[in-house]
DNA sequence: ACTAAGTTATTGCAAATGCAATGAATAATC
DNA sequence: GATTATTCATTGCATTTGCAATAACTTAGT
């Protein structure tokens, strides 16, 4: 019964290959895209929520961040009332490129599932969702 | 849809996360249990069959694989025919620990899909099979 | 048989990673 | 209100990672 936890691991090591080699060229390897993708939908998290929101540690997210804010990507602002927190913003070519971060994840999505009918897919979506904690 | 994507990726790391937490006693951290439990399953795959059967990068792969036969879990044997191949086997200490990390595995893998009913596992098991290609 | 193309393991090197530790700010407890 | 515990961002440091390049070997094509 532990195909599945294979094949998640699988897929999503496969999936990060082709993304990182997708995105070099713009400086987004690494998974850094993914930092974009996430603050451009939910903008002003501060940088321990948008760790924890993608899985990744902290120490890692914390220096992917000051590197797109560096390039430009991103952007941060300090929280006015708790003077710890750090918020995350796009940048402008952070999102300027936002379009096409999404339409890339959007032709991976379509492939991957591209084996399966449309009920299956929405099966498989209902599924997933209840293994996310 | 593609929260498929995202939740299949978000789980790859959370578990990965916890995985490597529990063996970095044994010096296996970094995913290097993955490499001795499918060298376990599937004795003799040359280093980047092994490689690419677990979906890392292969450079990675043979380094973290020269890791694991320095500090005794696998073994390296020269191909009879082909000489450029070197098939991977577990050592005595791989096999040792294998049913631990068989048993970790099994865990993680029940936790995750507990909230599932039986049915509905049997129908992820089905249809990500369909994703692997 | 010879050459070209493809495959393998391996190394170099710069960059990324992540555990552990620190200091600052806030929250909780007494 | 003082003290303790928690949470945040940040840095240090050793390890890991992975792209690019190389050499040895095998296969395919002529």
């Amino acid at each position: 019964m532990f195909e599945i936890i294979r094949d998640i691991g699988a897929i999503t090591r496969q999936t990060e290959i082709e993304t990182n080699a997708e995105f070099r060229r713009l400086g987004l390897a690494n998974n850094a895209f993914i930092y974009v993708i996430r603050t451009y939908e939910k903008p002003g998290m501060f940088l321990g929520q948008l760790a924890d929101s993608v899985q990744i540690d902290r120490t890692t997210a914390f220096r992917t961040v000051q590197k797109l804010v560096d390039s430009g990507y991103l952007r941060l602002e300090d929280d006015a009332k708790d003077k710890r927190l750090r918020r995350v913003y796009v940048a402008q070519k952070g999102a300027d490129v936002y379009p096409e971060l999404h339409a890339f994840e959007k032709h991976s999505s379509d492939r991957l599932v591209s084996q399966l009918t449309a009920e299956e897919q929405t099966q498989l979506t209902q599924l997933l969702s209840k293994l996310v904690y």
